[in-house]
Order: structure tokens, then C-alpha cells, then sequence
DNA sequence: GAGTCTATCGCAACACGTTGCAATAAGCAT
DNA sequence: ATGCTTATTGCAACGTGTTGCGATAGACTC
């Protein structure tokens, strides 16, 4: 398993975003990035501490979570909340996306902009309210487990 | 403050429910329930443990969330998570609703079941997915916070 | 009422996430 | 290169929620 490392482009971007707050790179963040670019999908907490670990033992949660929280001020990652309320992260770059758990199955359906596009228009319509697809977080039934449930 | 009760329908449904799967009715359920009935919109799970403990303070915090857990698994409780991962509860009495929260103002409106209709027709047929009112907890941002950034 | 079975309780330990504080070290100026 | 400023780190403690286990006590039988 080679060490992947974040694309050049975002770490740079990530560079001068820093450094135009007054704020420090560090090789810690440096493998935090990197960790999240290589667990692409969503990783939780735990997991990406335990990642991060692996290339810096001394690594401690708090930084961990804290240069979370850093990255998702600058806009380069994203968490929402599992339907256990455990947190998820992501990158920013990853295509910008809801979850639906199923209760039934324990299943978990990506759903894209495209989709997401009709549902997100009558929120607005009947509440006002313009939601964010990245804390979209669904639980309820698939198809075919309301299918099953029928029987 | 009068120390508030659950309806005695309530109490009676949970007994009958309880006796039928070989579960008992102790002290502790009634007040948690009370509680609970005495909180009618939401509580936080550490607000129901103190309250718990004003009348019983032998309580302990599991007992509180194994009696809620039981509560829902019966359908008499319900509880959904807010946009920082903590749990509220409420009583399946309460009328089915989502939660909107806004994180412009912070604020938290609820969507009652009429307003929900279409958004989760548009869910449906967009992705076959029957999604749980109850579990609909979205976050944006409102229509004065847009207005607002427009400025 | 006494005895039996087992659901429930309290305790203690754990897991995830957050926060305050003192020590370290990054980045800048000289 | 050296020193200064202060962002960042590690540690330790806390808050919320979960889990395992032995002790308690509810409900049922005789």
C-alpha cells in the first residue's frame, strides 16, 4: 500500500489559504489531507485518527478534529452526520452529495446533485428554506424493502 | 412547579404493551415517561436525565437511554438528531415533523406533515426512497438569511 | 407467603468528540 | 543564524451516549 498523498494543487491551495489567515502548515496537516484524499468515499472520526496515526503515532484526536474543523472553514471538507449521529468527512472535492439510510436493509444510496435537484426545489417552494445537499441525510425505506413490507 | 403525568391512557398502553413481550413496569419508566410527556417539545438526552434525577436521583444515565430505547422501539418515543450530532427525543404523540435548521441565524423551524407532503412526493419519485418524517432533519439556510446575503 | 425465574437497575468502563492550558515550534524580522 | 511572536500541538479532563456484568427486585407459580 503506497502512502497516497493529496493532489499538488490542493495542498498548495491549502498553503496560501494558511498563510493569507496568519495560519501555519504543518506536516501533521499536511498527512491529515492526505488521509482524507485517499479514504475518498467518507471516513468517520475514529477512522481517520486511526489513519493518521499510522503515519504519526503521536498524532492526538483533538488535532485531528481540530484540523477538520480548519479544513471545513476553508471550504476543502465537508462532515454531516450518520443517522447514528456519528460524523462522517469528506473532501470538498468529492462530488457534492445526500445520503439515505435505509432502516430496513442498513443500506446506504448516494444521491447526486441531478437527483437531488426536484427535492431540493420543493423544500424551497413550500418552506422558503434553501437546504444543503452535503447535510442531507435521509433515513427511511428503499424500494424494496417497502416492497418486502407489503408482502 | 406540579410534578406533571403522563396521560393515563399513555401509562395504560405502555403496561399492556410491556406485559404482552414479558417486560415490566417499574418507578423508573413512569417518571422517565412523565418527564418526557412534561417536555412536550424536545429534549436532549442530558436534559431528561436531569430531570429524571429531580424525582429519582438514583437514576443513572443508562437506565434513562435503555428506557428510551425501549420507548421507541414501542413506538412511543421518537428521537432524531440535531445539526451537531446530539440526540432530542419527544413522544410519538407529538405530531410527526422535520426540523430545518438554519445556519445563517441558527434558527429551528419545524415542518409539520402538509408543508412535508411534496418534499417527500419529490423524494419518492425521484428515488424510490420512503423517507421518515420524523428522521428529516435538514440544514440551510432560511428565506431571510438568503436575503440577507445577497446584500 | 415463599420460592423461582429473569427483566431491570446501578456501576464501571469504554467510545467518540470537545475544550482549556502549558509547552512546543512555525514563520517572520533582525 | 538568532530571537520574537503566537499558532499549533499534546495532554488531561470533561460531556454525551453505549455496553457488560453482578446485584436487585418484579411478576408469576405453588
Amino acid at each position: 500500500m503506497a502512502t497516497e498523498r493529496a493532489g499538488e494543487g490542493l495542498t498548495e491551495r491549502l498553503q496560501v489559504a494558511l498563510k493569507g489567515r496568519g495560519q501555519r502548515w504543518t506536516e501533521q496537516r499536511q498527512i491529515i489531507v492526505d488521509v482524507l484524499a485517499a479514504s475518498d468515499g467518507h471516513a468517520t472520526g475514529a477512522e481517520l485518527i486511526e489513519r493518521v496515526r499510522e503515519q504519526d503515532p503521536s498524532a492526538t484526536p483533538s488535532t485531528v478534529y481540530r484540523t477538520l474543523d480548519l479544513l471545513e472553514e476553508l471550504g476543502l471538507a465537508r462532515h454531516h452526520h450518520g443517522p447514528d449521529g456519528r460524523e462522517t468527512y469528506h473532501l470538498e472535492e468529492t462530488v457534492e452529495h445526500g445520503h439515505l439510510h435505509c432502516r430496513g436493509c442498513g443500506a446506504e444510496q448516494e444521491l447526486d446533485a441531478a437527483s437531488a435537484a426536484p427535492i431540493l426545489k420543493a423544500i424551497t417552494s413550500t418552506t422558503g428554506f434553501s437546504a444543503d445537499l452535503d447535510h442531507l441525510s435521509l433515513q427511511g425505506l428503499c424500494a424494496a424493502c417497502r416492497a418486502a413490507q407489503v408482502s
